[in-house]
DNA sequence: TCATAATCGAGACGGTACGTCATGTCTTCGC
DNA sequence: GCGAAGACATGACGTACCGTCTCGATTATGA
């Protein structure tokens, strides 16, 4: 997953020296944990940039300098916590992928850690239009894209139901995953793929 | 849908004599109505309560005196602004009854008033675990009862595939809707219609 | 000391009699009561309308009925709580009438009871010139008036020193009174009285 | 005059070095600047923090960081606006030491703008029991200081009337002060001073 | 005896200011 | 020039009272 921290970089390829003192690693660490503590803690509408300066022990301007909102902050965070990736790898049908995509997502989507930095960057998306670009391109389109993969290769091997499209059965997983995280707070468990394994399969 | 808005009705039998000046209805949808214009304006985030105040003419106590949130003054506003019934008359089969109900459902989803509310409302839901219990309590619940209705009925008919399970069903259908709603932006039309009912129909 | 109770009395003699429901006396002892009790336990500035209300059991707009300021509940309170005569008895000599003044204002000064209204009033004359205006006409005039006729009885009598001048005499003796009551705590007691009259009748 | 606007030094010897922004001198003076003009404007139970800081161009919690009470930015805007220092240059007998301390004090009490901040800061004091203390000690005391030199001076040259002790000429001198400014706003005029000046002296 | 009228407790109303909190910007000092 | 500390203008928070205004329920005349 690509953050999103280089905002200084004028050109990618030119300026790589830059004057004055370095960037401090040890600070950058500092308030991506105490973000992430904090957000345990006191939840997302209670998380501050100054909260987490003063428990970073850093200036609230060397966060404003490097992250534009606090849910930019957590986007960074998140990559720092969790080993995101799902598996991709070919199982031989569109039925094995498909459960092996679940059940690494499911697996992730049942850490507390992680569903509460899920819900929190789809509050601040809501909240803030231009962040919602930002975490669509960044953090959603990864997601998208590895599905999308193992739902290209069942259309190559002829694996795949006329119906849904693939594009909607992109909507139709992430829809209930994010449903059961943000609204109805339900399980991502076995039962879950097996019925969705049976909704978008029955159709061959 | 039942609203909110009776927080100092004790007994809803009982205490039919409340002394002192009686609550002004004027007011009350002077504030609900300013709530919308000014989502509307300036958004969710952007939106406040003396923000409110100040549009509706009335003091802010006024305003706390009957929601705890804003987010509490938009769950009314909504049954003041929209139709929000969906159709869950008989149509003979689950199939057709399902179309019905995601047509109805679709419509109102394509309404920016209703949407910007409904993505405030979650907004508000994730940032306030008391006030979730609310929404989910009073809008979503009704919600998902008009279409479980659909599918018991079905299954009384026989006429319901053995997957998914009803559960799921509500959980795959007011998945996508919310994830369109809430994340992509994507349509909810005819296409999805088509989509949804190959997915939940097929397995008969 | 007269009171200034009577806002609704058009004319003194005529119109005695009123239609409608009579003044509650109860209530006007609990108001009264009440603003004395709250006094001493939150101090002049915690002292509301509301409290006094909700204390005595009655509703705001009784007392709005009656006295126009909070400052106006507590000079008829005080009329309640203390017996607030001095002795203005001839007894001989400018000396020993000013004695006898003096012992009764101080020991009325050592109240507590009675300095904190004493301050609450001139915290709210100070705060509001109309009330000052009743506030000096009513209880400060007839205080005035009564060493007023000490002075004026010994200049009669030929027994007063040529200076101070009596205007200047009373405002030597509530000078120091005040003085000590509302700014620097000091003690009213024998001591003051000596000085007192030391300073008053040395001249002669 | 001291100031009270040393909150954050802790010892006046040490901690020379602080980091950060330093206080703005710009703003000091505009915020006392303003609360002077507000207090002539609409007195002191109509001035607010909110209109100080609107006035002066600045944020509420400029105020709240340098100054408790409105009260106490009036005790600074005192030691700004007038030059408070009254005559105790020794004029070779207590009479005429007297006289031109009264002189002084009068001219000053003569000052409608003084005479204002005077009473506001009582009001606040009254109302406020640790303001009455950082009151008395800051202002109060250095205006007794002053007083007492001059009486003990007397004193030492062996000039001082017996009687009343030199703690009663304080109370006397400031009690008649206080009393016209506060409560009869009676004149404080070169009659006054001939008055005192006969009570004060006239035991020799 | 019954309408009229004033009072009472209660409590909602439009306001204003409170004192606090967090925002994002800025200035200052030390590394 | 980065980073900490922290002052600054801004603006919303949620609360407390203000003084006014209905309410329904009690009393009291006086016609």
């Amino acid at each position: 997953m690509p953050t999103n921290q280089e905002r200084r970089a004028e050109t990618p390829a030119a300026a790589p020296r830059r004057r004055g003192r370095k960037r401090s690693e040890e600070t950058r660490l500092a308030i991506l944990t105490a973000a992430l503590a904090l957000l345990s803690e006191v939840g997302y509408a209670g998380l501050t940039i100054e909260g987490i300066a003063a428990r970073a022990g850093c200036g609230k301007q060397t966060i404003y300098r490097w992250w534009p909102t606090k849910g930019d902050v957590l986007l960074d965070a998140l990559a720092l916590k969790a080993e995101t990736h799902v598996t991709i790898a070919d199982h031989g049908s569109y039925a094995a992928d498909l459960r092996a995509f679940l059940a690494d997502s499911f697996r992730l989507g049942r850490l507390p850690q992680v569903t509460e930095v899920l819900r929190a960057m789809v509050a601040q998306a809501l909240a803030d239009p231009e962040f919602a670009g930002r975490f669509r391109e960044t953090f959603l389109a990864t997601r998208r894209e590895a599905l999308s993969t193992v739902v290209l290769r069942a259309r190559e091997r002829g694996d795949l139901p006329p119906r849904p499209a693939p594009g909607t059965v992109l909507d139709l997983v992430f829809g209930v995953l994010w449903y059961r995280v943000l609204i109805t707070g339900g399980p991502l468990d076995e039962d879950l793929v097996g019925e969705l394994l049976a909704a978008l399969t029955s159709g061959d």
